[in-house]
DNA sequence: TTTTCTTTACCGACCGATCAGTCTAGTTAA
DNA sequence: TTAACTAGACTGATCGGTCGGTAAAGAAAA
């Protein structure tokens, strides 16, 4: 009952998350959004009621869960650090697009909405991967303070490495980063 | 001629920065940027007749004359390379207000203005902050390559630390990295 | 089968508020 | 007296958001 959807639920969150991430939350506009969903500015807010913030929510959380499902999880699995490590890798690669798009906890971490509904869950997240990269690091022989400061280093290079890339307008940080990575962690 | 300014230009450009630096180029408005100067509006567009633009402009332009005043002067001058970066540190601290403020170079390079006016001074500065720190590793007896790399990784791993820090809502993330950046760099 | 009925997806037109930016009539100090 | 400076009222455009209504689909009724 009811007519089809022109965009499926995934694919149009997809859209919107491509927008967050190219120009952040106050640059995503709704005509940007519509234009970027195919979908009119009503009929985004009949899909998302409470309108750009719920959008910009939900956007977020799906990340959340995709790093939980795409990443945490392979990081928490069976096997060797190393491959659990290289595993991640291909996972980020294909996540930031080689470095193409820049991260929502980034992005969506401006001042502006600072106590809002984001900062929760930015925080969150970010605790949540340092933890499982600092468990795998565990694994692989660290002592815990070390594991975890060198979790923290991975995640805080990783962005640094975003930003870079996009102030310079190539990639090439960001790929020599994640090829750096195993190497890097492997070392005691 | 003419009365003196209410509020002179390098206090001016300082209230506005941290209003960028804050939220962003769209997310600071006019009524934020007054606000901030405790000018009005149209006293604002005295001083800066081209607008917002080149408020953003001309905070940039500030932000990489800082820079190379007070970050890569220094980091050029006589001395041992460690005395040097112990230099370097102390300025980065004061100049991100302990890691409270967050970095232009992010802040502007949102893609909704890319290829506009900020996108050249932004790959400029990097250029050059990352072109000083290498030579300042290639005096400590680094060879060419690894001192480029070097200096790319310590400048991206600011950003992320400063990403992170804003992310987490604590400067401690920023802190721990500029105490260990002197020992990091000295290693070859 | 064909005709309703119900439910849902969608959209054109509109809303008040705010956006960046302008204009003019002062005010102030040299 | 003059020119740098400022304020307040204003502009058209765009902001996020709302509304009444239409289009399309399956279910129920004929």
């Amino acid at each position: 009952m009811g007519r089809k959807t022109l965009i499926d639920e995934e694919e149009l969150i997809s859209r919107l998350s491509n927008v967050f991430r190219e120009v952040g939350y106050e640059g995503a506009t709704l005509a940007l959004l519509a234009e970027a969903t195919g979908l009119k500015k009503a009929s985004l807010y009949h899909r998302f009621p409470q309108g750009k913030e719920q959008m910009a929510r939900e956007v977020l959380e799906k990340a959340g869960s995709w790093l939980e499902e795409h990443i945490l999880a392979p990081l928490r699995a069976a096997g060797a650090p190393a491959s659990r490590i290289d595993a991640m890798v291909k996972q980020l690669d294909a996540f930031y697009s080689g470095g193409r798009q820049a991260c929502l906890l980034n992005m969506l971490s401006s001042a502006r909405i600072h106590g809002g509904p984001f900062t929760e869950m930015i925080e969150r997240v970010f605790e949540a991967w340092i933890g499982a990269l600092s468990a795998v690091l565990l694994d692989a022989g660290l002592d815990r303070k070390t594991a975890r400061s060198r979790a923290e280093r991975t995640v805080m290079m990783l962005q640094g490495s975003l930003v870079f890339s996009r102030g310079m307008g190539t990639t090439r940080p960001f790929r020599e980063f994640l090829k750096s990575l195993p190497a890097e962690l492997r070392k005691i």
